[in-house]
DNA sequence: CTGAAAGCGCTTACAG
DNA sequence: CTGAAAGCGCTTACAG
């Protein structure tokens, strides 16, 4: 209260007529603080990770934070280079889309006691806080949703690759159809990861006239959904009718899925915010120890209507 | 050469042991540069500016720059902040998708001499570079198309939207066909911004009827397109067939279309590495003079392929 | 309470 | 040629 209010409008005034802004570069330097998350992720341009990124923007925003953008481009070696120039650039803390490349650099992020928060996988082995979808309870659910039905021979459509997400919902299938007393393997189908959609589409056809009881289809990715969609179109059989199709997807696509069909959508805009959270916990030092810093994330089920609307695009 | 070999090893070692690596802080608050290119755009998620991101972000690097990504997600208000918030972090320049609200902004930064290189739409009145597709050229080529195949009674749909680009094509559509002496006006028809997307099927269905001439259709956004085709869908008429159909858009759209259409193609591409090389000139100044600084390019005409693969999404 | 000085981690102009 | 000092623009601990 020592500077009167004249010279505080005036200095102020000058300020904005000078259009000052400080030199958060200097600020950086001096406080040790950039107020920056460094955000990687292995493409942006997707509609999940983009929707993760909107979401993550929005709520570090709450906190004052500013988001960098990273993307590996799915490429091993770039992950590494990124984390890198995020620790050069002095971010404060990290969200990551684990690649099997980056575990050693993040590891010593977590050496050198830099908050991290890991997204949409994990690692098993290293102890790294983690927001994701928990992929047992969303097959569980899905499929409860086909038992409710009566269905129960269901074919359980997944891809071939070795990632922590699609194994454990293959393992959730299995052992969710154990619990029933059902067969499970026989109904797992695994479609090579880089298969052309033509071959998978006479692959999976080939699989449904070959287990002539099947009732229902669950495929385990979007990507897989599409796929069987196109199948069974080929096939002239329709949904919702003759066959139940569940998939497992980030709701952006729903639009390109026809009326009928039953997604178990990922709780994108829970994952980025809580992802934030949990991160901006650790900046602050305010570590909730009660708090768990591993989360499984429950999945939307959503059904398809008949009335969704486009979203108006940007015009180009 | 003052510095043993043994030494400078012994050195390098040390570093890497000990991971060290520049503080880029420090390194921009005494040099002045940060090696960072601002990036603001409308929105990432959407194919059109995820890809030119990411072509900026490789054009970029091969001149050592980094790219901070910042989209404004459509509001108004949002753009200024972000070149204010890129202000403060000291990026050495700017590649803006601009919006009409961020006029004066662009105009302060010119002013302080900041380099600037606009990206997909530019301004009227102010004199700023910029790098975007030749909309009169892509039109010309267009019709060019249908010409050729004897078609002359072109439904222009186009949207009653007050963007450069969109009335730059209208111009064009309109000034073709007077050049060929054939009626303009009567052919176009422009669909409400906000229009939902039923309604807007509804009002493309009962034009076409109208207009029972109609030979052909050429959409001015991809949007539009989509639109489009449903209507033509619910019409049961076929393309290839009796209907030409030709679409305004980006690329990464193609495999939404079915086989037969023909687009016309933003070079997202080339838009996006010769915004970064603009920008790089300004930044190291090697102005070449000769070199003009607002560069419409040219639009690649495709037809949709029936061969076209989907690309293989990522899992989740 | 207040104003001047130290220092964040670098680079570069400068004195020796 | 080389090593020590100044300084980028801030914040904060400290002396007065």
């Amino acid at each position: 209260m020592r500077i009167s209010a004249t010279v505080e409008k005036k200095i102020n005034q000058l300020a904005t007529k000078h259009r000052y802004h400080p030199n958060q570069i200097a600020v950086s330097l001096r406080t040790g603080k950039s107020n920056l998350i460094g955000l990687v992720v292995e493409t942006i341009s997707g509609n999940f990770l983009g929707s993760l990124a909107r979401n993550i923007e929005e709520e570090a925003e709450l906190s004052g934070y500013k988001v960098v953008y990273c993307s590996t481009e799915n490429q091993l070696t770039k992950g590494r280079e990124l984390i890198r120039m995020l620790a050069q650039r002095q971010v404060d803390g990290y969200i990551i889309t684990p690649t099997p490349g980056m575990e050693k650099d993040i590891e010593a992020l977590q050496e050198q006691k830099r908050p991290i928060v890991l997204m949409d996988s994990f690692y098993q082995k290293t102890k790294v806080p983690f927001v994701l979808v928990d992929n047992y309870k969303a097959i569980a659910d899905g499929m409860q949703h086909l038992f409710l039905k009566g269905l129960t021979r269901i074919l359980f459509v997944t891809v071939d690759l070795d990632l922590t997400q699609v194994k454990e919902r293959e393992d959730a299938f299995l052992s969710i159809m154990k619990e029933k007393k059902l067969p499970g393997k026989k109904w797992v189908t695994r479609m090579p990861y880089d298969i052309q959609r033509q071959d998978a589409i006479n692959a999976l056809r080939k699989t449904i006239l070959e287990k002539k009881e099947v009732e229902a289809l669950f495929f385990a990715t979007n990507y897989l959904g599409l796929i069987g969609l196109e199948t069974l179109q080929s096939m002239k059989r329709k949904i919702p009718g003759d066959v139940a199709v569940i998939c497992f997807d980030d709701h952006d696509l729903f639009r390109l899925y026809p009326p009928g069909i039953t997604v178990v959508a990922q709780p994108v805009e829970a994952i980025a915010k809580t992802a934030v959270q949990l991160l901006i916990a650790q900046l602050s030092g305010k570590q909730d120890k009660n708090k768990k810093k591993q989360l499984r994330l429950a999945a939307k089920i959503v059904i398809r209507g008949s009335t969704m609307k486009y979203k108006p695009y940007l015009i180009h």
